[in-house]
DNA sequence: CAAATATTTTGGCATCCCCTAAAAATTCTT
DNA sequence: AAGAATTTTTAGGGGATGCCAAAATATTTG
């Protein structure tokens, strides 16, 4: 079962604070960075859980799983690739180039994102640095 | 008020058919090519009727609008960059171009679209001969 | 004109995303 | 540690979107 475009920006979201930037994850937290109330927050993340992309364990966080990480990382390696290209094909600037890409990168195939990389020769980092999660050939 | 992806669709089948196949629109064909059944077929041309895209006559065909003239061919303009795009910078062969674009053309945004234009050089024509609109500078 | 065909209406269903307010759990403070 | 403050979850709801089947209505055709 795949996600919701409102499920990948959690996802998203989840993956950079907590492995990348290492900070906790919360309820209100979240409620905040998504401009939602904390009710609906709790929905989301329980649907992610029932879609095992994360284990939610009620009042103590989430977890993200195997398939939940792996799902973050091609939302994110699509997001980079986007930034990459708007800022260095298409003279974007890095606020707006993430913009655009925070739609796009929900709904760009792997191919094109794959093909664009190539175009790219397959750059390390994108514009703001942040690492480029590598294609992991299957699936 | 726009239009929502599944609207988008409606719109440009709508105008191909129309305005560049001189084909008829009927409920049927629309039902048809959209794969869903009549009865949806009415119910979104008559959303897209409300919200002043094209004029709906019962039983007696649909008529685009200015408004829905000019959304359906910045529709269409996106999609036939973007089959550009594919086409000549990323190697994508018609079909696949096409796919990819239906999804993408609804998404992106007219600025993006307005730079890969650019890049390319401001094609006339999208990989199968089909005329891409100029950007209507206003609005 | 009657039969066949096309279209619209009706009623319904599922998904998605969001909210408020009350209840429950946790954490903080003294 | 107990009560207060905060955080989180539950419960109940709502609006938007998109779809369907079947009945009703209109149009077209033989």
């Amino acid at each position: 079962m795949d996600v919701t475009e409102t499920e990948a920006r959690y996802l998203k979201i989840i993956y950079r604070k907590k492995h990348e930037e290492g900070r906790e994850v919360n309820t209100t937290g979240l409620a905040d960075s998504l401009d939602v109330s904390p009710g609906t927050v709790t929905e989301t993340l329980q649907k992610l859980d029932k879609k095992d992309y994360l284990n939610y364990e009620p009042y103590h966080g989430v977890k993200l799983t195997k398939i939940g990480k792996e799902k973050s990382k091609k939302l994110l390696r699509k997001h980079r690739i986007l930034e990459t290209f708007l800022v260095g094909l298409l003279d974007y600037k890095e606020v707006e180039a993430c913009q655009e890409a925070c739609t796009l990168d929900y709904h760009i195939s792997e191919n094109v994102i794959n093909s664009i990389c190539s175009l790219l020769g397959h750059p390390e980092k994108c514009p703001c640095g942040k690492y480029i999660f590598k294609n992991p050939k299957k699936s």
